[in-house]
DNA sequence: TCAATATCGAGAAATATTTCTCGATATTAA
DNA sequence: TTAATATCGAGAAATATTTCTCGATATTGA
């Protein structure tokens, strides 16, 4: 029986300042663009309508140390963050699947200033292998293990359909890669010693489709009024205790039992 | 100055829930698919690695009631998660952006059965402008308004550059879009009554740098002595308090030159 | 110089979320 | 039938995260 016993030494970086950081991040380099040399929380917290404090508490993450009355060196600020994120320290990416998603993955221009370089795109399909995309060459699958870890690759990106997505996995660990984006609608199944990052634009959408019902249902029983919402785009994609409230509550009708025999989860190539 | 005061009708669903009902839901459906009649919160929850009493929590939100020593009957459940997260009331959108993001979404065909319809793509290339992608046809940015307002369309997708997001996302509001799924990096300017989801790679690259950077450090720092770790990846994507605990100690295990795995798997063709 | 003020840093308080505990109940097996 | 047990539901406890408060300090302007 596991227990709530609190250690210290396990003390983290809350999963909430691991999203807002890289969102000061982008922000910190227009004003920087902008000539700014100093800024502060509040600056921050209304670009973004988060409280000062909570941007104070993001910040002290990254051990940076700002003034009273002035705030942060704006280009000292960026550096920490991107120290703290680990930008600085780029590592080699494998990605598989030069389907639609893969390449538009490979289009991203700048994952390098985020501490990610796709070194090799590979696909099983043997119509695509040896065509380019983006400038770079499509090689087969079977290469892979082999590759990685001559080239010591550490990450990989899945980027096929969820049928495939699990060998596609067992073929990258055995190559020794060490940490996943996967791009594909499917559980992987890895040793707990991988790190694992998902992004499953369905789960996503879900929470979307879950906030536009919300304020369908609010804005039919409220009235008629078309702006039935509190949320604020600004604050989505976070755990926002003021975001969250502003949500209201919406009894279900009963649920109906329509539910039709879902497909297979393939995507499309 | 705000106040810290709770308010009982404000109280709503936690943002941590919404991330995990959808991945449930899948879930779910595939052990619908293996004729299961009904499922425990034990029976999900090892399935994520999740405390089973979180589970109940989240089901609880659905409103599903569950017999004890039996579970839930999974179509039940199933359809009770479908009605709350709104997936029965499918709504329709327009996507912006026909480059390879966009037509990448437009390849997803499963979003129908997330409460989701891509029902018109536009673009403001003249030479994409009148082509297919995946069947739908280009139109061009400007009607994009006059056809949202006579459709009632709720729903944008913002699949353009970073520069051109800021005006797309004007014209959608002009067209009375009122919910905006944005895949451009940038952050979209819009009144408090506009739902915005951000799905922004860069920032949740970030996430994934830093658990690798991290994991870089401490295996640097603690020596090669292969601590037990325990954060799994399907406890990511997910703000899980053993989960954040288990990330922080996370131990990457590198690729090493004498680790050879002979015979590695190949993909079945 | 000195008062006014914005902001930081740290710690306390408030709120959110997760985990634990326990009584109730349905199923299984003796 | 009855005991054993897995699970639910609800509420309490523990932990996480956000927000508040306050003393200290740097800048601005009188």
């Amino acid at each position: 029986m596991k227990r709530l016993i609190f250690d210290a030494r396990l003390k983290s970086v809350p999963e909430p300042t691991l999203r807002r950081l890289p969102m000061y991040y982008r922000y910190l380099k227009e004003l920087q663009k902008e000539h700014w040399s100093s800024v502060s929380c509040t600056n921050i917290g209304e670009e973004f309508r988060f409280e000062p404090t909570q941007v104070r508490k993001d910040l002290e993450m990254t051990g940076i140390v700002g003034k009273p009355r002035v705030g942060y060196p704006v280009a000292a600020l960026i550096a920490a963050i991107k120290q703290f994120l680990g930008f600085n320290n780029v590592n080699e990416a494998f990605l598989v699947g030069a389907g639609s998603m893969g390449s538009a993955l490979i289009g991203y221009n700048k994952f390098q200033e985020y501490g990610l370089n796709i070194v090799q795109v590979f696909d099983n399909d043997p119509s695509k292998i040896g065509k380019q995309v983006h400038g770079k060459t499509i090689l087969a699958l079977d290469k892979l293990p082999e590759m990685a870890r001559q080239m010591r690759i550490l990450i990989g990106i899945i980027a096929v359909p969820a049928a495939a997505a699990q060998d596609v996995t067992d073929l990258m660990l055995s190559g020794g890669i060490c940490a996943l984006w996967n791009f594909a609608p499917a559980r992987l199944q890895v040793p707990d010693s991988i790190i694992v990052h998902n992004e499953d634009l369905y789960c996503s959408l879900a929470s979307l489709s879950q906030k536009v019902a919300q304020a369908l249902r609010s804005r039919e029983k409220v009235e008629p009024s078309p702006l039935p919402v509190q949320a604020t785009g600004k604050e989505d994609n976070l755990t926002n205790a003021r975001g969250v409230y502003a949500q209201t509550q919406n009894k279900l009708r009963l649920p109906d039992l329509d539910d039709r025999m879902p497909g297979d989860e393939v995507l499309r190539n």
